[in-house]
RNA sequence: GCCCCCAUCGUCUAGCGGCCUAGGACACCGCCCUUUCAAGGCGGCGGCACGGGUUCGAAUCCCGUUGGGGGCACCA
């Protein structure tokens, strides 16, 4: 619409663990200025100094760029800090008084609503025309037009209409001087020379504010564009204190970047066709913010995790085993790092890789390998240990046999096949036992593999203990 | 209370007046494969909230109803 460039912003404040709402809202900007050609603008909105703290900011510049969204590429700019513009706010927060576009006000709310004698009726623009100087104590409010519509184009939801008579003369400034968000927000949208504002539609109500501000502070409005908010299973807004938000927690359980990007970039929007899962260069080239839904969105875990297991499947050995890194150190790990062989989790990980949906997972698959004993889960070994699967025959007919077999997957598994066959039990039946004796559960990596991989010597320990536990 | 937004399978979505007998994905349920569990293959279940219009024709456009949600701070 403009032959201006493209310049978006995400602009968070830093009062919380990164949160994954916020990290959608700037992953679509991002996709919106790459796909243009133009700049991504991180705005650091930190004016409310009670709330932040330094921390918060570090967590969401490495947040960002976990998903992507980094400071080392050529599109991004910033971050800005909005305290360090604060003379800018103040200098508008002035000129909008000097032009006549907002007043002095000194009445506290109580005035207000004894005037209204309601509390849900607004301000009602007692000192509109007291001609207020500024002195302490004086909130500085903007005059909004009394009658006609204040008319917001958004991208996502068509034009959104304002009824003027309902809104009141906000406040931009308070009584110190200090401007306040809905000011600030557009002053340094302008500074930044901003084109798009896409943001969550929580904001959509600043929205209508602001296309005000931004003509009286002589500035075009941007391009406005709401995303729909993402809910819980009550639909209600995600929430810190309620829900399961923050990105780093995803992070830490093993999610991949790439599958939370994608199945982020699906609230909201899809890419078309018979596929959901494909790489970022993909989504960048079919997003379009006129494509996006305007519906709220529930946050499904289950289908991120399914996107995850995808995504891991996907990776070759090598970057699979890499990635496992972290959780096969302390103090993740339940075992010694002394007993830990690099050699044989390569061995074990590509059995492992399709088992698990996120990398946390990893190490409840090959525990046994590493920790002197296998941690017995109790159902597990009462259901294998029944007495009508002859545990104790095949336990012991399986340790004689051990003796003369070869350590091989397949000998290991011709030697179970032949121990069950002569108590009638098929390999499914008879494996359970020595599963159990030797890893501790019913389920787990294919059995003969795990065996071969632990050694006779370990294997043979095991049996041995778990004939005994049996007694 | 006021302002605003929204409404396609349980969930995320495709659909932008005829291609729709509404497509895909997750979840769920079967079957196959199989040394457990996964993975994989095949199949199934399941939706245009409701009522009026407009039109030759509506999931698609308009109005209303109902139901959800967001915002109403001298927070951001």
């Amino acid at each position: 619409m403009t032959d201006t460039p493209v310049r978006v912003r995400f602009a968070p404040s830093p009062t919380g663990m990164f949160h994954v709402g916020g990290a959608r809202s700037a992953l679509f900007n991002w996709a919106v200025a790459e796909r243009a050609g133009g700049i991504f603008v991180l705005r650091i909105e930190d004016t409310d100094a009670a709330r932040n703290r330094p921390e918060w900011t570090e967590g969401i510049i490495s947040a960002l760029d976990w998903i992507g969204v980094t400071t080392r590429s050529p599109i991004f700019e910033g971050p800005y800090f909005q305290s360090a513009y604060e003379p800018q706010h103040r200098a508008a927060a002035a000129k909008l008084h000097a032009d006549g576009r907002a007043y002095y006000c000194d009445c506290t709310r109580e005035d207000v609503q004894a005037r209204t004698g309601s509390e849900h009726k607004g301000y009602d623009g007692f000192c509109r025309d007291r001609g207020l100087e500024a002195a302490p104590g004086r909130a500085l409010r903007f005059r909004t037009p009394d009658e006609g519509v204040n008319v917001v184009d958004d991208l996502i939801r068509g034009r959104v209409e304002f009824p003027n008579d309902a809104m009141e003369d906000f406040v931009i400034a308070r009584g110190d001087g200090s401007p306040l968000y809905v000011l600030a927000n557009a002053v340094d949208d302008i500074e930044q020379r901003i084109t798009h504002v896409i943001r969550g539609e929580e904001h959509l109500s600043n929205a209508a504010r602001q296309q005000l501000l931004w003509p009286a502070l002589g500035a075009r409005p941007p391009v406005w564009a709401h995303l729909p908010v993402i809910v819980n299973e009550k639909r209600q807004k995600l929430s810190k204190r309620r829900d399961k938000v923050a990105l780093e927690s995803y992070r830490d359980e093993g999610y991949l970047a790439e599958a939370m990007v994608n199945y982020l970039m699906l609230l909201g929007w899809g890419p078309g066709g018979d596929r959901e899962i494909l790489p970022w260069a993909e989504m960048v080239r079919l997003f379009d913010l006129s494509d996006v839904n305007s519906a709220s969105a529930f946050f499904d875990e289950k289908k991120l995790r399914a996107f995850n297991g995808e995504y891991i499947r996907g990776l070759t050995v090598e970057d699979f085993i890499e990635r496992c890194g972290p959780w096969l150190q302390a103090p993740v790990a339940p075992w010694k790092p002394s007993d830990f062989d690099p050699a044989v989790f390569a061995q074990a990980a590509p059995l492992a890789q399709t088992r698990v949906a996120v990398l946390s997972e990893i190490t409840a698959n090959v525990d046994f390998l590493f920790l002197p004993e296998p941690v017995f889960d109790q159902a597990s070994w009462d259901k294998a240990m029944a007495g009508k699967n002859s545990p104790r025959e095949i336990l012991s007919g399986y340790l004689a046999r051990l003796g003369t077999a070869d350590w091989t997957a397949d000998a290991l598994k011709t030697a179970l096949e032949e121990v069950g066959a002569e108590h009638g039990l098929k390999l499914g039946k008879a494996q359970a036992p020595v599963r159990v004796a030797v890893t501790g559960r019913t389920v787990g990596l294919p059995l003969f593999e795990s065996l071969e991989l632990l050694g006779a010597p370990r294997v043979r320990a095991r049996l041995q203990a778990a004939l005994a536990r049996l007694g």
